[in-house]
RNA sequence: GGGCAAGUAGCCAAGUGGCCAACGGCAACAGACUGUAAAUCUGUCCUCUUCGGAGUUCGGUGGUUCGAAUCCAUCCUUGCCCA
């Protein structure tokens, strides 16, 4: 199997250029995908370019990660209905920081590899090109009706918001990214998510008109939900891959939710298992879907790459405490159980408050796991709170020591799925 | 610079003097059912609340009125057309 027979098998492959594959078959070959520092972390979404990366590079080609240092200045307008508020130069140095770290985390940069891979910044090129030299170095050489033509542009021009003109050169910047580095680090392809296409194309195109050379490029799928929902939303808002944003306990629990139709795209997607492992697990998840094996399998893989073995194994053990052995009764939970569950959020509260009586309803806003009395008050009239695994239905319910759990916890379950461990101090 | 149109809750969108915290849809959260699934049904969905209410909203600011998302003035933003 080819890389790209591979990526075609796994529902990676969405749009390609003609000669692409040829490419990548005849020699090792340079490739780039680009990364917005929007945030201080990247995020699930960005998780299938960086697989890209690795599935390329695992091929014996060369990555290039490319950071929008300069591009993400400006912002694209690809996807957004609406213009977008610049960020400030502080706020993009610490992004750049954030995902420069995360980068570096999957790809191999052995100085003695071959196809070793690389960061880039592309501020580094942008920050030292004056207007007038853009203009004449890139502008010449796509017309405007070019690049209106971009599925991107057009959909804004039509749009009652319409489009500035600093978004409008994006698609400009970006494809004189893509030369430039086809010039200085002879990178012939660009990957990307498929809203990328346009601006990739662009690129592509670039290069050619202007040194007649050739590039190449294909895009993959962007990820949805069988519902669809929004990948990598949870109620809590994006689904991060740094540890400190989002818990690996909470990004176990996210892979671990998958909904079957979802949990079968994305266990080829998302893991690096071979067909015959995956086609294994797709004919016992068949035969057997409450056993939930895909699930466990897409979550055990993802988080093992993201966050490693051990936090792993931690995410998986508060798992068990906290859903296997839901009817066992609290009191199978040690205080070394409580203790020890990773991920789950954890607040402090006055031992004495407790013993000396309080009302579930203050109990819950002063903890925190409630932002406030009057959404504590409507999750137990909608029956959805619970106190150490027993239903609260009362709103006048109080609390007292003998709630307390080994004499110093109250665990709170919101939902079935979101607990929070309060701990009684002195 | 001139003419026309628009700006309502996370998004879409109805409302064009009182019955408006504002129809409906999506998204989200919870409950039932299940497999921590999907689909379905039910509830919640501006903020706070002693659950009686209270407070702050319909681009901004002033005004008319007993009363304004709704009328007037002005400003801002955006789109379309003209220059």
């Amino acid at each position: 199997m080819t890389l790209i027979e591979e990526l075609r098998w796994r529902g990676m492959l969405q749009d390609i250029m003609p000669g692409t594959e040829e490419q990548l078959n005849k020699e090792m070959t340079t490739a780039y995908i680009g990364f917005d520092p929007t945030a201080d972390s990247l995020h699930i979404g960005s998780l299938v370019p960086i697989l890209l990366l690795v599935h390329l590079q695992k091929r014996g080609h060369k990555p290039i990660a490319l950071i929008g240092g300069a591009t993400g200045m400006i912002g694209d307008p690809t996807g957004k209905s609406q213009e977008r508020n610049l960020l400030s130069p502080e706020q993009l140095a610490v992004n750049i920081a954030g995902i420069r770290k995360q980068l570096a985390k999957h790809l191999d940069f052995s100085p003695e590899l071959k196809n070793r891979a690389e960061l880039v910044n592309n501020y580094d090129w942008f920050g030292k090109i004056g207007f007038i030299e853009f203009l004449r170095v890139a502008g010449k050489f796509i017309t405007v009706n070019y690049m209106m033509a971009k599925d991107s542009v057009k959909k804004r021009i039509e749009s009652d918001t319409g489009i500035s003109y600093t978004e409008f050169a994006y698609q400009l910047m970006q494809g004189y990214d893509f030369y430039w580095l086809y010039e200085h680090m002879n990178c012939k392809l660009q990957m990307g998510g498929s809203d990328q296409w346009g601006n990739i194309t662009t690129g592509a195109e670039f290069i050619r008109r202007k040194t007649g050379g050739e590039a190449f490029a294909f895009t993959c799928p962007l990820i949805t939900k069988a519902d669809g929902g929004k990948f990598g939303k949870t109620e809590k808002g994006n689904v991060w891959l740094n540890a400190e944003k989002t818990s690996p306990y909470q990004f176990y629990q996210f892979w671990l939710n998958a909904s079957d139709t979802d949990a079968e795209k994305w266990i080829k997607i998302f893991t690096f298992l071979t067909p015959e492992v995956i086609n294994n697990l797709l004919e016992e998840h068949s035969k057997n879907p409450g056993g939930r094996t895909l699930q466990k399998t897409l979550a055990k893989e993802v988080t093992t790459f993201i966050h490693g073995e051990e936090e792993y194994n931690k995410a998986v053990e508060t798992t068990e405490k906290l859903f296997s052995a839901q009817n066992a009764g609290i009191d199978t939970l040690t205080v070394e159980d409580l203790e020890n569950m990773e991920g789950v959020i954890k607040f402090d509260y006055p031992k004495q408050k407790i013993t000396g009586g309080i009302d579930i309803v203050s109990f819950l806003a002063e903890t925190g796991a409630f932002p406030s009395k009057g959404e504590a008050r409507k999750m137990i009239q909608n029956g959805g709170v619970s106190i150490n695994r027993s239903k609260i239905d009362s709103i006048s319910r109080q609390l007292g020591a003998g709630d307390l759990l080994h004499n110093e916890y109250v665990l709170v379950q919101k939902g079935k799925k979101h607990y929070y461990l309060v701990k009684a101090t002195e």
